[in-house]
DNA sequence: GCCAACGTTGGC
DNA sequence: GCCAACGTTGGC
C-alpha cells in the first residue's frame, strides 16, 4: 500500500464539490502530465489513502482525506471533444492519459495550510514543499504520512 | 498580476 | 538528440 496527495484547484473541483457528489465519489480526471499519469496507471491501488490538497487559491493546503476506490484506467475525457480535458492525440484504441476513482473519507477539522507545512522540520524533503514543484499526484512516504496525520484532526463524514 | 520553475513541442 | 521557444503551474 502507498499513500498519496492529489492536488486540485478548488475553482475547478473542490472539497465541497466532492462532499456534494453522489457517494462522495469522483473520477480524478484531467491529469495531463506523464509522471502523474504513470503513477495513476502503475502505482495507485484500491484502498490507498490520499490527502486532498487545494492549490492556486487564497489558502493552499490539505483539506481532506480520500481513498482510492478504483485503480488506474484510461481517462474517458480524452475522447470527449466537449470536455476541457479532450486530447486529440488519443484514440479509442490508445488513450494517452489515465485516471482513478476516489471517495471522500473525512474532512479536516481545519485546513492544514501550506505555510504550516513549511514550518514543520519533520516534513523536510516532502516533494510538495520543493521549490517549483508542479506535480499534481504526489507519493507520500509512510514516515511523512504519519507526520502529516499528527498535524491533523479528521472529521468523519 | 507577477514571475520562477518546469514540462512540452518542434525545428534543425 | 539537442535545445530554444513557448505554455502551464502555482505560490506569493
Amino acid at each position: 500500500m502507498a499513500q498519496w496527495l492529489f492536488k486540485t484547484e478548488p475553482s475547478e473541483f473542490s472539497l465541497e464539490d466532492l462532499l456534494a457528489a453522489p457517494g462522495r465519489m469522483t473520477r480524478w480526471e484531467g491529469i495531463r502530465n506523464y509522471q502523474a499519469r504513470n503513477y495513476l496507471r502503475d502505482a495507485v491501488r484500491i484502498g490507498d489513502p490520499v490527502f486532498l490538497y487545494h492549490s492556486s487559491c487564497r489558502e493552499p493546503g490539505i483539506v481532506g482525506l480520500m481513498e482510492v476506490v478504483r485503480a488506474g484506467y484510461p481517462d474517458p475525457t480524452c475522447l470527449d471533444p466537449e470536455s476541457p480535458y479532450y486530447d486529440p492525440r488519443s484514440t479509442p484504441e490508445r488513450i494517452r492519459w489515465y485516471t482513478v476513482d476516489v471517495r471522500l473519507i473525512a474532512r479536516l477539522s481545519a485546513p492544514l495550510p501550506l505555510r504550516t507545512l513549511r514550518q514543520e522540520r519533520a516534513l523536510r524533503g516532502f516533494q510538495l514543499l520543493r521549490r517549483g514543484n508542479r506535480l499534481s499526484i504526489i507519493p507520500v512516504t509512510q514516515t511523512l504520512w504519519q507526520h502529516l496525520m499528527e498535524l491533523t484532526t479528521l472529521l468523519p463524514l
